[in-house]
DNA sequence: CTGAAAGCGCTTACAG
DNA sequence: CTGAAAGCGCTTACAG
């Protein structure tokens, strides 16, 4: 690997204007500027970051911090951040399910110039210190509580309330909402969306009827708890699922169980529109921005590194309802 | 961000002596140890690797080169070597879509301990300079011409011959291959093994049996030639698709057409078994190994790092036939 | 327009 | 067991 100080020697310049030519920075003639050009291509010259990194302190490097379930449901996510990033000269360090005391370590270490952190786990004092760091930061998928964060999230709630509103309208009272455990936002919040609905409606909900599984369940947890949801002697008539991955096997169960989808029971599915077309039946679905988010992320993290800009910016973006076959209109009984 | 100088201040020793109790190489006395240890936490001090990567020509970075589409795909794949190389105390430069020449650029100004290349496009000249770099590499999911890299590969020919072999067995002649257009490997080895059944059993393959679609080609690319092919006069009575992708949405065809599995079309799938679970019908398949890949690409290319272990390993892994309720027996007719 | 020199934060022979 | 010093490959005031 040449170095700039035998791009120096082939050229008969001395190192400092090579560096000049090469970065465009300060005054070199034109004849200066052809030679350095040609002795650095000649030599196959590339520039050591490690080394100018250690003079400007700036790495090009850019962590992206994400948890392996949500690497694993929404590679969309990385997909839509990384080449964004990289054509502007970044490069990504992909930190997947690390803690944020280390990841903290890592920025302290001076290695990034900018944080991406996926959905963090709640970790208060972790958080704090990485903030305190001062570099520029972004927390996606997930709201936080702190006023002074960059924030890009997505209107789970709303999603939670627009579905559930749907099944309602459509007739039906006996609503099942599949979600997870309590260390999803997302589920959290789209519970709390399926509540508020209830409460507007006037109708009771019923804590049964609200499921909860863990990323790492297979389909056997989710059998017994749902079939016998199901054939119990008020039998719901619709549900709410929140993610893919929860629909794909609540479909499964229910075509195991011999039901059809919407004449036996009726289901809205959120998630990213992507995961959820090829379904069969094709499905009523609250469509998620899960690709917009991971592009607002990654532009707003840009910007405030390439123009130091420290206005904190916090984000919810739109869910969106998508109409399907897979909801039958009941006729609501007068009272 | 407090330096070694500041720790060599403030433990009242020499900055040589800090760098040796912090890398324990070297000698110094217990005493002196627990006072640079103590100052360096009081001070909260972290290494900068890229000053200690000036020194020591080693990063503790490694790339690793996917496509978009195999990111999309398979996110498991990264799932399976991150965490592991993490642990082992490095860290993952990403890179999407990113040309073999640029990753080669970046080979060469040092960045990288190590590089895996995740089914790489062919690019002799870009692949032949960076092998010259002489830097541990794998290439993985895609089997290299070149006998002198470490190649970690899955035995795609064969999960087409047996997927074709179990449809002739079962009474089948006229399979349709859903596969990808040239630029895949795995579809164009898959495609190899269905023909190379067809010659063992002695069975004429169609051309227009087999179809090519695009990783970007969406399901209303399929429709047209899909249909044509099952309603033309000779009827097929089997298909076996290259993907769970491809998976999905033929089967969203098939029952489009209102046509049932495997009453009146039998199906065989290779894939990812977690992929492919969910499906309804359950579905016969050939398992492909991509997480163990992963697995043993990360060990080898660390094995190579951490031991400067350099003999060339070329490994191919083998599939899995898995019957499920998607395939029906024909009684075949005697001559 | 150009060069000599300081210095970024480390590691590691070398000398004691 | 410890320290002074060289040097990794750059950038950037400073002086001319």
């Amino acid at each position: 690997m040449a170095t700039i100080k035998e791009v120096a020697k082939k050229a008969n310049v001395s190192i400092a204007t090579v560096s000049r030519v090469l970065n465009k920075s300060g005054k070199y003639s034109k004849e200066t500027k052809d030679r350095v050009l040609e002795a650095a291509k000649s030599l196959n010259y590339t520039i050591n970051i490690g080394a100018r990194g250690l003079k400007t302190g700036k790495t090009q490097l850019i962590a992206i911090s994400i948890p392996e379930y949500y690497l694993l449901q929404y590679p969309e996510i990385l997909a839509n951040m990384i080449p964004y990033l990289s054509s502007n000269g970044f490069h990504i360090d992909l930190l997947i399910n690390t803690k944020l005391i280390n990841l903290h370590k890592y920025i302290k270490e001076g290695r990034y110039d900018g944080v991406i952190i996926i959905n963090p786990e709640q970790d208060d004092k972790a958080i704090h210190n990485i903030v305190e760091e001062n570099i520029p930061c972004i927390f996606a998928y997930k709201e936080m509580d702190r006023e002074d964060v960059n924030t890009i999230s997505i209107d789970f709630f709303q999603a939670g309330y627009v579905g559930t509103k749907h099944l309602i309208k459509a007739g039906h009272k006996n609503i099942i909402f599949v979600g997870r455990n309590e260390s999803s936002f997302a589920s959290k919040e789209i519970e709390r969306g399926y509540l508020f609905a209830h409460d507007e409606y006037g109708i009771q909900y019923k804590e049964e009827n609200i499921l909860r599984f863990s990323h790492k369940d297979a389909l056997d947890s989710y059998r017994t708890p749902f079939e016998e949801l199901i054939k119990n002697n008020n039998p719901s008539t619709a549900i709410l699922t929140m993610d893919h991955y929860n629909t794909y096997i609540i479909l499964k169960l229910i075509n195991d169980m011999g039901l059809k989808i919407p004449l036996d029971i009726s289901v809205v599915a959120c998630g990213e529109i992507n995961k959820l077309i090829y379904t069969l039946p094709e499905l009523t679905m609250v469509t998620l921005p899960i690709e917009q988010t991971a592009r607002l992320s990654s532009e707003i993290l840009l910007n405030a590194i390439l123009n130091n800009d420290r206005v904190v910016k916090r984000v919810k973006l739109m869910v969106q309802m998508m109409e399907g076959k897979s909801v039958l209109k009941r006729l609501t009984k007068r009272q």
